[in-house]
DNA sequence: GTGATATACTACCAACGCAGTAGGATTTCT
DNA sequence: AGAAATCCTACTGCGTTGGTAGTATATCAC
């Protein structure tokens, strides 16, 4: 039940476009000396939020990525999906189709019951959430606990 | 965020426990058995049941295991705890102190939401209401999702 | 049109966790 | 003594995680 870099990576990097993106592009390479993060591995994290919608690119010089909606339309679900993939602890939990035994199965609620309460806090909390919160701490957005 | 087998069949070990170990030790073999489970897998999967105290061993012949509680003293929660580990998502939403950020992280709160939220769940449903259910479901016990 | 600056794409790598498998040692009942 | 059970250590194939590296391509500024 961990989260891995990829989603919490990709939550610093939304924040970071969010808030240096006003009305420009921002440059891997900005976020990650910011961030200090491995700018190779951030293009990874980067491409799958492209992939989802949420940054479009532009290529060549004075190019980078800028969000595709404002802050406050992009939720924590949407940056976790794009970059963990489904939070379901379980595949049935999101489908319960996938499963044939769904139904007899002892355990399968359970899954839902924790799909259904991670994703009410998940899609709540949105992007301008962690921008508004981010101006209120220090030096926050580069803090962050490696464990 | 995915539950591994081990939270998984933890959960069908002790469920089975509590069904066939009414006033007696029930057998890794029996219940590899019926569950269509590798027993040898599934010992290392009663160790930690057992390190954690929700289970005892008896060793020898008509040994086994059973359960150190009753049935609806024990809880999602205990089983997961014992053989996934923490259901933190990081670190940090179990334990701040883990972390010398917490306060000025932008995303903890988010990570302990999601931690709080799932301990809610899980902590509320016990062993005694997977036994009721697999009463009420037809050969319910054999009955997972593979994927 | 030529650099400089950016993303895009492909490939590779070490380390770790997952999901088992294997085999022998030990304990206990009959 | 032998069967039945747990206990313990080790190994293994495979996929994911967390990167690194190099090249191709697109775009801007001059």
């Amino acid at each position: 039940m961990k989260i891995s870099t990829k989603g919490r990576y990709g939550l610093r990097i939304m924040t970071d476009i969010a808030i240096h993106g006003k009305d420009c592009c921002v440059s891997l390479k900005d976020i990650a000396e910011r961030e200090q993060l491995s700018e190779k591995y951030l293009e990874q994290i980067i491409n799958l939020l492209s992939k989802s919608g949420l940054v479009r690119s532009v290529r060549g010089a004075k190019g980078g990525y800028h969000l595709t909606r404002s802050a406050q339309e992009i939720t924590v679900e949407d940056i976790l999906n794009a970059t963990e993939g489904s939070l379901a602890p379980v595949a049935c939990a999101a489908d319960s189709d996938c499963c044939e035994y769904y139904c007899d199965c002892v355990t399968s609620f359970i899954w839902t019951e924790i799909y259904k309460s991670v994703i009410d806090v998940v899609s709540k909390i949105t992007l301008k959430d962690l921008v508004e919160k981010s101006s209120t701490v220090d030096k926050s957005i580069e803090l962050e606990c490696k464990k």
